[in-house]
DNA sequence: CTGTTAGCGCGTTCAG
DNA sequence: CTGAACGCGCTAACAG
């Protein structure tokens, strides 16, 4: 705490302190670092010293011997961070505070970026390496060559033999589609975004599917389009234009559910009464600012943070990587929107 | 890259290659580091032999004798991440693409986690730290008796000693009203947030400054309450009730615009041509699905990263920072609430 | 119990 | 132009 001044005084030392205590440096060492080797005088000494100095043990200068730094590097193109931070939440709190740090570094969807930052993760001997997509669609792998273990969330590496989590879409679509049932509902319609993302095509996957197991019949076939409200405005219009009596809607995403709802209550359609709808993504901000509140599938980032920090935990105590994607469950938060009063 | 496999081969070593290059330790670092005391045969040979074995310089190392590790800790209880992202994003920009990497930590509102976070960076001797709040109100200082030096972006500190940055509500509440009476508005209202945030009374400040400027008197006075969607329908009804002549709703978020906009179609109100309602921090997500699309004051916040991190640079370089909070200009971004077929 | 010695991987004198 | 030697701060074997 004596350190001085401001951003000056050189960070006192371990030889500082054993100097100002009168021993060596191996005793000091082995005093702050709870060795038993040690008299309890001699320790109690030490320790007053250092924290009378605000001894900070130079963490690089262990890391030098150690072999491990207790860093990771969290490699992402997730420019807007809806991922990135839930993901990284989850992996503070599976490394244990402080245990680990970590490096972010995002990409923003360069190549060329992605591999600069990957060197430097590499230079600063990160343990080990997490990378964060922004879709569910396969992206292409960092390769095998690396002397550290990697594990990829959200958006599963391309090659089977790397490790990757991520939320299962289809199981995701499925519950969407079985709770409306115990809802009551069953002229159940799909409006989903880009036909081209991984994501909006399995959710339709696991609708069919489980439309069938319930020996229900769409009105209409998935439509897919954008991920926007205004998308789900436009869709939702089209829908009950042709559809009248349809009386439940699973949409791909937050923002087209909230677009959905706003264009039924321009055509004086009540939901949930008439119409119940349910979101994907529970972005709080969308689904909980919603009249009413929106049901919606949450993919758990979390937990697949956490899930994949322990993975590169084991991966980096040898423990070894299992190769292969994850899929992990998803769960749905019940709201306004599909339940009335609630 | 002929590294051998996953996660094993310990790493290449400066030793390695100069073994096998058949030079000394001495020589291979000059090859490697470009110094020109080399002959040109004798780095293509170090050259290629690193390149072959896939040596990387270990950063710790190097950081050992530099004294600086190139590194920074971000350290933040921002738990979206909605303001951290793009100050990481700035910083990083300003830092220029991997010369610097950066920890992210998220103490989540907890000073005892934030306690044990800086310890951390300390010990992993960052050359210096920016602290990311999620308010404008001054949060607690982290002292000085740090031995690397400290920026505060967003949230200031509440020491006027520390330099923060954080940017200019009260200029932004102006913006918002001359943009109005810009567009020919004169019965304009204020709608914001939480009462006890500065973000909320310093608009507010901005607000009735403007309109005094523009000799309008408002035909309400500023309501305060919440940061919600609800909040704006609710305020907006109760004002268009009492006041049916208000043209402009100057709001504080944007997620009470949405929901101004929302009460405003409801009671048969266009917008913007019956009332003109403007946005503020341009959340993307927010402002662009809306419909019609949200005209808002933008803060800047990678603009602010950049200047946080330039700051720090600074600092860390020697040329000490200046004790104050700087307040930076905000923007308007000017879309469809306020201005027709936009 | 304590101190001495030897590295960890690298950059940097300073002789050759 | 090249190499031997030292030190950055610390931990881990050994001796004493």
């Amino acid at each position: 705490m004596a350190d001085g001044s401001t951003g000056t005084g050189r960070a006192a030392t371990l030889g500082d302190v054993a100097r100002l205590a009168g021993v060596s440096i191996a005793t000091a060492s082995k005093a702050i670092n709870g060795r038993d080797e040690v008299a309890q005088r001699t320790r109690a000494r030490v320790l007053a010293v250092a924290e009378e100095v605000g001894f900070t043990p130079n963490a690089l200068a262990q890391s030098l011997t150690a072999g491990r730094t207790g860093t990771v590097g969290l490699l992402t193109s997730d420019l807007e961070g809806r991922f990135v931070i839930p993901i990284l939440m989850g992996a503070e709190d599976a490394f244990g505070a402080g245990q680990v740090n970590v490096f972010l570094c995002d990409a923003r969807g360069d190549a060329i970026r992605e591999q600069y930052h990957l060197k430097a993760l590499l230079n600063r001997r990160v343990d080990g390496i997490i990378v964060v997509g922004r879709q569910t669609d396969p992206r292409p792998s960092l390769g095998h060559e690396l002397p550290v273990p990697v594990v990829y969330a959200y958006s599963p590496s391309d090659d089977p033999a790397d490790h990757s989590l991520t939320p299962d879409n289809r199981v995701g679509g499925r519950m969407a589609v079985e709770h409306l049932v115990t809802c009551g509902r069953s002229r159940i319609v799909h409006i989903t975004g880009d036909p081209t993302y991984a994501a909006a095509q399995d959710r339709a996957i696991g609708f069919r599917e489980a439309m069938a197991d319930a020996g229900l019949q769409s009105p209409a076939e998935p439509m897919f389009a954008s991920w926007t409200e205004s998308w789900g405005r436009d869709a939702a219009t089209l829908l009950f234009r042709r559809h009248p009596d349809i009386d439940g809607v699973v949409c791909g995403s937050d923002q087209i559910a909230r677009g959905v709802i706003d264009a039924l209550r321009d055509h004086g359609r009540s939901v949930p009464d008439d119409v119940a709808v349910i979101g994907y993504d529970n972005w709080q901000v969308l689904a909980t600012n919603s009249r009413p509140e929106l049901t919606s599938v949450d993919n758990n980032l979390e937990e697949l943070g956490r899930l994949a920090a322990r993975r590169l935990f084991d991966a980096i105590d040898g423990r070894g990587l299992e190769p292969g994607t994850e899929k992990l469950p998803v769960r749905l938060v019940i709201r306004g929107s599909t339940i009335p009063h609630l």
